[in-house]
RNA sequence: GGCGGUGUAGCUCAGUUGGUUAGAGCAGCGGAAUCAUAAUCCGCGUGUCCGGGGUUCAAGUCCCUGCACCGCCA
């Protein structure tokens, strides 16, 4: 049995994501663990909260709550819209979990131990009034460039200049906006990236099948200017993983905690030791290639702007520890999805949120249209024009309506159950044929996470099932040969549940509520399509389900145009 | 400023290593059918492949250049 690790990027804990965020990762690598666990592969699904860091800490001070507390908060609404999108995570973890400290620490200790690892100290801007140091973008002041008052410590906005916070004129704390800050020497520690050049280049050059864009991405960041640079891994905050050695302090770096981007990617590792702590599986079979992971195929989603972590620094972490981790085989990187002329904006509010979206109309719709639409080659446009267009013509019409009429026509010809009379011919035989071979192009297209092209084959599937209905025409060979027209729609009837089992990693509940009125529980993928389109037997009874898509009205799309545009500038 | 991406039918997008009349879905037009959520099925595309040069027997596909939009700059 094929084996398959999928992890989606985890999203930062502070608010709800748009559709864009859900599309860009979370969503794709759903499409494609449901797929896996269809054609029975063993799958491990892991996602996560990104909890650390400075954003996390202002945005629970704006809500007036200690910041572990307004993570967990957070965590439960990501993880409930996660499954009200019916995302099928086998772990939806925490990176500030017990788990995700001690492996962090672990890793850091591993460096060490490696030589990997520097202290260097750095002169940074400390806030007295807030008791802190401050990250360059939250300190403000006058451009000593060309005077703009708002400029941030790393860059002015006005005029683009690159800059250094101790640059800035009357400089204040965007925090508290106190006027009372200094330069303090602080030690930090840094990881030696630029010793794992040549053997990061080696572990890249070894991929076989990574698309061009992660390739391209990852040896420009490798090669270019001065190569791979050392990074800062510690930071001077309070929230986040405490900088340790392994299980042992480190002298020197008391009160310092780990820099986020350090410790989320390892949480896909420590979210699967949520996992098995959970329900008691071996965690290490999944990471370990020296404890069974060695057979495992591991494929990570995420947007595009996180391919260097994927790539370099993630893979330097793994590498540099001198373990015997697994590593990336393959990696889906996706685009940006804009709104209706402009991009998402969360600063905003511009677009659609996740739970907005799930509060007028069911996951399916969206997860139909975001996948048959998944930004995979260039940014892709959410528009309510196409969007109504998309889901009524193809869920509402071709597979909702095909439900509809089959059963309906059995229901007033035969009755609710599987007719049993008469034979299959040539124009069934030609639609199997038809079938198997759409079959083996969209099972071509799902195993190569081919996301649009898999969605316009399974319509093309769904359209074949019309198609053969308008030739076949029961409804006129019902009236001088009622054996031929049971045999047809014996077939139709069919098409339904096999139509569900192939849909379901898109349209999961749809698929569902499929398969529950055919009455049935087989849901095997198909290997012969002949016998998957006798599964139900003459006599076989079922119910004819209700409207699986309503259509989306004007009235309706207008109205959510009208109130998800956001304010736009 | 540097780097990168994108620019193909009214709309959303495909177009392998350059090779016959540039494609799909939607929308539009015409027809068939009437089982069905006024759904389905069939037929219909004279598009400056952003502009301009160039390489080639042959370029949407390669090179140069201009324009537009969009990102990234740790």
């Amino acid at each position: 049995m094929p084996r398959t690790l999928i992890t989606s990027a985890i999203p930062y804990i502070n608010g709800i994501k748009h559709l864009g965020n859900l599309v860009g990762s979370q969503l794709p690598a759903d499409l494609y663990a449901r797929y896996c666990r269809a054609r029975g592969h063993e799958v491990m699904f892991i996602c996560a909260t990104d909890e650390h860091g400075t954003p996390a800490e202002l945005a629970a001070a704006k809500a007036g709550k200690p910041v572990a507390e307004y993570c967990a908060e957070m965590w439960q609404v990501q993880k409930d819209l996660a499954d009200g999108f019916r995302l099928s995570f086998d772990h939806f973890g925490r990176s500030s979990s017990h788990q995700n400290h001690k492996l962090t620490q672990h890793f850091a200790g591993k460096l060490d131990e490696a030589g990997l690892i520097d202290e260097r100290s750095s002169r940074q801007v400390y806030s007295v009034a807030d008791g802190r140091f401050l990250p360059d973008r939250y300190i403000e002041g006058t451009c000593p460039n060309c005077g703009f008052e708002d400029a941030r410590g790393d860059q002015c906005d006005n005029c683009t200049k690159q800059l250094d916070p101790t640059d800035l004129i009357n400089p204040r704390s965007v925090i508290s906006g106190s006027t009372d800050l200094e330069v303090r020497e602080t030690k930090h520690l840094y990881l030696k990236q630029s010793l794992l050049k040549d053997r990061l280049d080696q572990w890249i050059d070894s991929q076989q099948g990574w698309p061009v864009l992660a390739t391209s991405i990852a040896k420009k960041w490798l090669h270019d200017g001065d190569g791979l640079q050392d990074r800062g891994i510690t930071r001077d905050l309070d929230w986040g993983i405490p900088v340790m050695k392994g299980d042992k302090p480190w002298p020197g770096m008391e009160g310092k905690v780990f820099y986020v981007w350090f410790d989320a990617p390892i949480e896909y590792i420590a979210g699967t030791v949520e996992w098995a702590d959970a329900t008691g599986g071996d965690w290490e079979r999944w990471w370990r290639t020296d404890k069974g992971a060695r057979d495992v195929r591991y494929v990570q989603f995420m947007g595009k702007d996180n391919v260097p972590f994927h790539t370099l620094s993630f893979p330097a972490t793994l590498l540099g520890s001198g373990e015997p981790w697994k590593t990336v085989d393959y990696l889906k990187a996706l685009n940006y999805l804009n709104y209706d002329g402009g991009q998402f904006s969360t600063s905003r509010g511009r677009g659609v949120f996740m739970d907005q979206a799930l509060s007028i109309l069911p996951a399916d719709y969206w997860r139909w249209w975001l996948l048959s639409h998944a930004p995979e080659n260039s940014d892709t446009e959410f528009t309510w024009e196409n969007f109504q267009g998309s889901v009524n013509k193809d869920l509402a019409d071709v597979l909702g309506n095909f439900v509809s009429r089959v059963t309906k026509f059995c229901r007033s010809k035969f009755g609710e159950e599987v007719p049993a009379d008469g034979e299959w011919g040539t124009a069934e035989a030609a639609l199997i044929e038809t079938l198997s071979t759409r079959l083996k192009a969209y099972e071509a297209l799902m195993d190569g996470i081919e996301i649009r092209k898999a969605a316009a084959e399974l319509r093309a599937i769904w359209v074949a099932g019309n198609e053969y209905l308008q030739e076949a025409a029961p409804w006129a060979t019902f009236k001088e040969d009622p054996a031929k027209a049971a045999a047809q729609i014996r077939m139709a009837l069919n098409l339904i549940r096999f139509y569900a089992v192939l849909s379901r990693p898109f349209i999961p509940d749809a698929a569902d509520a499929m398969l529950a009125g055919m009455r049935t529980e087989q849901d095997t993928w198909p290997s012969d399509v002949d016998a998957a389109l006798r599964v139900l037997e003459p006599g076989h009874d079922f119910t004819v389900p209700d409207v699986l898509f309503a259509k989306i009205t004007d009235e309706q799309r207008e109205d959510w145009a009208e109130r998800f545009a956001g304010t736009r500038d």
